[in-house]
RNA sequence: GGAGGUUUAGCUCAGUUGGGAGAGCGUCUGCCUUACAAGCAGAGGGUCACAGGUUCGAGCCCUGUAACCUCCA
């Protein structure tokens, strides 16, 4: 039954209690449908204690518009939902929170610690799920998983056991990313560089033999930003081919401060050009020195404590923090009158991604990820049919470049949440055991206390939630590999690469067809939103004031498929402004379907007048377009057409038409129309629904209809018998008459409530058909006292005119017209039309042009050719009978 | 240093195998026309960053330059 719609959209009231009716109606699972071809996505897993922000939103806007319409299109869709433990995020909180209460994570012990997490994890998991019931997305929540669920762990231990064996897995000493906030190791692309103001400190390093010389100096001159790790420093290096510091190489230098005796030596690291051409080599302190330190047999020295102060080697500067030990230091070099000078310098230093903390390099022994073979085998891949598509293109640069020049993965995190590294060393030998489940005689054995980087496990994240490694689970041989992954381009190289190197180790397939890349949320001013600038803007605040689809069209069709988008509430108003639009046509179109009985059919085609075979014929290659345009992604590209054609085709002109039949008396083409009115909302409905899922349902289930649902609709198809050319030519022939008259009557100051009296001259009989076959039409748009259409209308003398291609219009307006004024527009006219045959004459008068362009082309430029010089002839004669009146 | 992106109307951005550039918002004018005034009907507004090249023809392809942004080293 046809209920009373607002007279204005409101979400809220749309939107209360539809997305828990979804979820009791259970039409978001798999249809089951063997005979259906799978269709499956699995969700970038959020941050289990993070809150979901405009990026998630976008996101997930673009994966449940892509499930929506395939699950509509008969697909037997799996859209899986989850959520990542993030160790050391959620870690950092907990412990943040524990440290308001005066407590560290080692007064409450390892196991107590881990259960205070899962408290916070319980607890925050429900702001998620609010989150996604608000999006509205159509996730199969019995499916879904976490990252430490006991499937995914398995999974987990099953590949670290696996590439363990296969050499793949490897412990050793290595420099790696410290952070000392965190106390705990990080990976390369989990460090943050940023241009940090810094100093070199010019520092004089004298020379051991007395007798040595250098330039006439007894020392050399050396230039660091980090003097603190001095202690540490085991040589300093010149570049072998630097000419100035040959006699030097071979010879020694005191450690200032320090007092020990290091070695000049000559190394290709060197940059000649940069400071002095000469450093000193800290093999324990920086990555590049410690490379150098092997090639050299160096001491690896090191002078900190996982915390960044200094420890026992650094002498009396022992327990300082590192930046108040460089302070400390510094001073001393002065004081001893080893400092020449301080230049300060902006310089590039690596910050946590996590607690923003500076970096430290650090000597440790680390578990790694040998890289080169599963990138090579990555690499490789995508050469052969099994290929990931990278959407758009471009961004397979992003990952091939990266893969090309992959380091060793460092994986072990020293913190408490997470997967724990399924390695134990004999307590007595020392002995190394790596593998599924813990050893036999576990009490000899200790557990390698640390655990895995959180993106180990997230790389799984296709596989391990189907099922994996039971290869036998029928998710995991239904819906494995998926169709389609949705992400921004920022987590290529986290996630994404790492997804493609396990997965085709391990399953032999890759994770995902297709993975579309979106770019990242801005804000108004274009700057990336962050929680230091306080700019983010929370989805769930822009949903309370335009409310959930409009949100959802803002991010679905707002922005190019890779390219950053900027927020502003105002763009979320003009989606709100075209969903009040459809809200107010559907109200319409239902407060006149007056008894019209449940029909999702078009009247029959002998009843339809021009507007009807116009607007279906324009909605069959709206459908056409759209469904071309979302299989490839462009959603920004069919939200337009969408846009134009509800906006300007069906409510501009076609309800607008629809009015002459619905206020006429024709009862039987009143139910007609009716029927197609009712046919196009419905299918305009559909094609709507995957991006604005609330609004479309609630209009839906008030027409009279036995629908369930529109989650479980028939999206549109192309119907080849609704193409109509002819109308569609017909109806611009139609639309460009009722223009001319509105463009006079706006020039004459005649508003429509004035009736004025229309003259269409015209010498085609097609036109003048079409006019009189639709007079009803013109009658209503245009106000008119009477209408004349013929080959013999005479023009009259005062009159304003237009020419439209193949009908002069006049409507006299004796009292309003200007004669000047209206000659002079038309000189202008004149001279446009003028200026357009020029160019065409140009390009027609080129052989070149004629022989070479297409037929096609060369055609449709006489044609418009011999169209303005129609006009233009009207338009003359036209200034001639003005001037002849004056 | 390497790679990628961006540069189009006042603002924010589209522009689908090259065939005289569009939208939203804003501006101006006129309308409370029975779905919508958050609306309707009109209008104005652009040497498509710059310089070359290819082509009959370039916003689109090629080369170079500039500015801004991002990633990597």
């Amino acid at each position: 039954m046809a209920e009373e719609m607002a007279p204005k959209y409101d979400p809220q009231a749309v939107e209360a209690g539809r997305y828990q009716t979804w979820l009791d109606e259970d039409v978001f699972k798999p249809s089951g449908d063997k005979k259906a071809k799978p269709y499956s996505i699995v969700i970038p897993p959020p941050n289990v204690t993070g809150k979901l922000h405009l990026g998630h939103a976008w996101d997930t806007t673009l994966q449940d518009m892509i499930i929506r319409q395939k699950r509509m299109q008969g697909y037997d869709v799996l859209w899986l939902p989850g959520t990542d433990h993030a160790g050391i995020a959620t870690q950092a909180k907990v412990e943040a929170k524990l440290r308001e209460e005066g407590i560290t994570r080692y007064d409450l012990g390892r196991d107590k610690f881990i259960a205070k997490v899962w408290e916070w994890v319980d607890e925050y998991e429900k702001t998620i799920h609010a989150q996604w019931a608000k999006m509205g997305i159509s996730v199969d929540y019995s499916r879904e998983r976490f990252t430490l669920d006991e499937g995914l762990s398995k999974a987990v231990r099953k590949v670290f056991v696996d590439l363990y064996n296969k050499g793949l897995i490897y412990r050793g000493e290595y420099i790696i990313n410290w952070d000392p906030q965190a106390q705990t190791a990080l990976s390369d692309i989990e460090v943050i560089h940023q241009d940090d103001k810094g100093a070199f400190y010019h520092v004089k390093y004298p020379l051991v033999d007395p007798e040595q010389t250098f330039n006439g100096k007894h020392y050399i001159e050396i230039a660091t930003t980090r003097p603190e790790t001095m202690f540490g420093d085991t040589a300093v290096a010149v570049n072998p081919s630097d000419e100035r510091y040959k006699e030097l190489v071979g010879t020694e230098v005191i450690l200032p401060l320090q007092g020990r005796h290091i070695p000049i030596i000559a190394d290709q690291y060197v940059d000649p050009e940069f400071g002095t051409g000469m450093v000193k080599i800290t093999p324990a302190h920086d990555p590049n020195d410690f490379q150098v330190g092997n090639r050299h047999d160096l001491e690896r020295i090191n002078t900190m404590n996982p915390d960044a102060t200094m420890n026992e080697n650094a002498g009396k500067y022992v327990g300082m923090d590192r930046f108040t030990a460089r302070k400390a230091m510094v001073a001393d070099l002065d004081a001893e009158g080893l400092l020449i000078r301080v230049d300060p310098i902006v310089h590039s230093v690596g910050h946590s991604e996590r607690t923003g903390v500076q970096v430290e390099a650090r000597l440790s022994t680390q578990w790694f990820v040998k890289m080169k073979p599963l990138a090579e085998m990555s690499l490789a891949n995508q050469k052969t049919t099994d290929r990931v598509n990278f959407v758009p293109e471009r961004f397979e640069t992003t990952w091939s470049q990266w893969m090309e020049n992959i380091h060793d993965w460092v994986i072990s995190r020293q913190l408490w949440w997470g997967h724990q590294i399924p390695a134990w060393y004999r307590k007595d030998t020392g002995e190394i055991y790596v593998g599924m489940d813990e050893p036999k005689d576990s009490e000899n054995w200790e557990q390698d206390p640390d655990v895995l980087d959180t993106w180990f496990s997230s790389a799984l994240w296709p596989f391990s939630t189907m099922g994996w490694p039971d290869t036998d689970s029928e998710d995991f041989k239904r819906y494995f590999p998926t169709s389609t992954l949705v992400t921004g381009y920022d987590i290529i190289p986290f996630w994404v690469a790492r997804m493609i190197f396990q997965s085709l180790e391990f399953t032999g397939k890759r994770p995902f067809e297709n993975v579309l890349i979106h770019g990242l949320m801005r804000d108004e001013q274009g700057r990336k939103m962050s929680k230091s600038l306080g700019n983010g803007v929370d989805p769930m605040d822009v949903i309370a004031k335009y409310g959930t689809d409009a949100l959802r069209w803002f991010l679905s069709t707002g922005s190019t498929p890779g390219q950053d988008t900027r927020f502003s509430y105002e763009k979320v108003g003009a989606a709100w402004n075209f969903i009040n639009k459809i809200w107010n046509a559907s109200r319409f179109v239902i407060m006149n379907l007056g008894d019209l009985k449940a029909t999702d059919q078009p009247a029959n085609r002998d009843r339809f007048d021009l507007s009807d075979r116009w607007i279906l014929s324009r909605l069959n290659s709206l459908i056409a377009d759209v469904t071309r345009l979302n299989d490839n992604f462009e959603f920004g590209e069919s939200g337009r057409l969408l846009y134009n054609f509800i906006w300007n085709d069906f409510c501009d002109w076609y309800i607008e038409m629809s009015k002459a039949v619905l206020t006429g008396d024709d009862e039987a083409a009143k139910t007609a129309k009716r029927k197609n009115l009712l046919y196009v909302l419905d299918q305009i409905l559909r094609l709507m629904h995957p991006s604005m899922p609330f609004v479309t349902e609630k209009i839906w289930l008030s027409m009279p209809y036995n629908g369930k649902s529109l989650v479980v609709a028939h999206y549109p198809e192309y119907n080849e018998a609704l193409a109509d050319d002819d109308a569609e030519k017909q109806m611009s022939a139609l639309i460009e008459v009722i223009r001319g008259v509105r463009n006079i009557r706006t020039q004459a100051g005649a508003p429509i409530s004035k009736p004025v009296e229309v003259l269409i001259k015209t010498n085609s009989v097609g036109i003048k058909n079409i006019l009189d076959g639709n007079v009803e039409f013109l009658e209503r748009f245009l106000n008119p006292t009477t209408i004349e259409i013929g080959p013999d209308v005479k023009a009259p003398k005062l009159a304003i005119s237009a020419v439209t291609t193949d009908a002069e219009i006049f409507v006299p307006l004796a009292e309003l017209i200007d004669l000047d004024e209206e000659i002079t527009r038309l000189q202008k006219e004149n001279d446009r039309l003028t200026g357009e045959i020029e160019r065409i004459d140009r390009k027609l008068g080129n052989t070149n042009f004629v022989a070479k362009a297409p037929e096609a082309v060369v055609a449709e430029q006489r044609v418009k050719r011999a169209d303005y010089v129609k006009q233009q002839e009207a338009t003359v004669s036209r200034i001639k009978e003005l001037h002849a009146n004056k």
